[in-house]
DNA sequence: CGTGTTTGACCAGCGC
DNA sequence: GCGCTGGTCAAACACG
């Protein structure tokens, strides 16, 4: 039995974290558009341990050894967090499908229903109320779910804006303690310009216009559900003419389109994020201008980029030839 | 003083 | 035509 170099040490760790990236990847098949709760906290901790722990190592000289003794030690550690985590994640997957499944057959089975109650009486509204079931709950936004469904809407003039208006309706779960505020942080600027208490639900409901581009259409109507006053229903009207605001600052360059439950994203998938959450929720209209880019949102695209990487093919390769030349060329010494 | 919110008044669509 | 309802306007107000 011959000792392992420190280099094929550090070859194997970085050829089990490429492991676990795709472990992380292909063995759960989740769809960051229906897991709008990504684990910020989880995953990256450990690449972020086995990165300072390789570094750490780098800085002093140990005996060789010592040195794969230790490093032996690392490699266990990491294999048994990386089953652990696959474990969990296949768990998250099966609890996630069978939610799906179970809405599904709730909203076939009540196609009639929804979460809250649109009023019937306007024509042209009631008509479009089925095309919105689908929508999910919790925040998981359909950015841009009615784009092909021409939904209509109860504009003043009826019919031309009826095919040109999108509208894109998203539920938002807010603390229970919080029933009155009626913000939905979704990184675009809005001002309220009326509230009205409506017939069929006893919470005010806010109107509200972009106003961060003075000619942006863009209109969003704001209600608490009947039935559950801790879910917040905003309904988008129009499309932006203009990129989020905060999506200008989080994510220049990454070809990922990431909406923060804006509306329509048309040109990739839609990643939503918790839009209410713990104390965020009490932030009054005034904190909707000061982006919604938490930490956490960056060291997220941070992860994505970074994902990115390791998934792409090219970045492998070249990685590895520039680990094996460098171990070619130390063995030379 | 500028900006955003509140709130009562007004308008238009719809059903009877 | 009338009344009800949702949507919008704009003056008053609050806040930094």
């Amino acid at each position: 039995m011959r000792i392992i170099t420190r280099k094929e040490e550090l070859v194997l760790l970085i050829s089990k974290e490429m492991d676990y990236s795709t472990a992380y990847d292909d063995d759960t098949s989740l769809d960051l558009n229906s897991m709008p709760l990504r684990l910020f906290d989880d995953t990256p901790m450990i690449k972020k341990e086995v990165h300072s722990k390789i570094l750490i190592d780098f800085g002093r000289q140990l005996s060789p050894k010592e040195e794969s003794g230790a490093l032996l030690e690392e490699l266990h550690r990491v294999s048994a967090e990386n089953k652990k985590l696959t474990e969990m994640l296949t768990v998250m997957g099966e609890n996630y499908n069978a939610l799906r499944s179970q809405l599904l057959e709730y909203m076939s089975k009540n196609p009639e229903k929804e979460l809250s109650p649109i009023p019937k009486k306007r024509k042209s509204e009631s008509s479009n109320n089925n095309t919105n079931s689908n929508n999910v709950m919790n925040g998981a936004v359909n950015g841009n779910s009615e784009s092909s469904s021409s939904d209509g809407e109860s504009f003043k003039k009826p019919r031309e804006e009826t095919i040109k208006a999108k509208v894109s309706r998203i539920y938002v779960r807010t603390q229970a303690s919080d029933t009155t505020s009626l913000v939905v942080k979704d990184g675009y600027q809005w001002r309220k310009y009326g509230q009205k208490v409506t017939r069929d639900n006893p919470c005010p409901r806010a109107y509200f216009k972009c106003s961060f581009a003075p000619s942006c259409p863009v209109k969003k109507k704001v209600q608490r559900s009947v039935e559950d006053q801790s879910i917040l229903v905003a309904t988008y009207e129009g499309e932006h003419n203009h990129p989020n605001p905060s999506q200008i600052e989080a994510t220049s360059g990454s070809n990922h389109c990431v909406a923060i439950g804006s509306v329509p994203c048309s040109t990739g998938p839609t990643i939503t994020l918790a839009l209410t959450k713990s104390k965020s929720s009490t932030a009054d209209a005034k904190s909707t201008k000061t982006r919604t880019e938490t930490p956490e949102v960056r060291k997220f695209l941070v992860e994505q980029m970074a994902s990115s990487l390791t998934k792409d093919p090219d970045f492998t390769k070249a990685l590895a030839a520039a680990i094996s030349g460098r171990i070619l060329q130390h063995n030379t010494y």
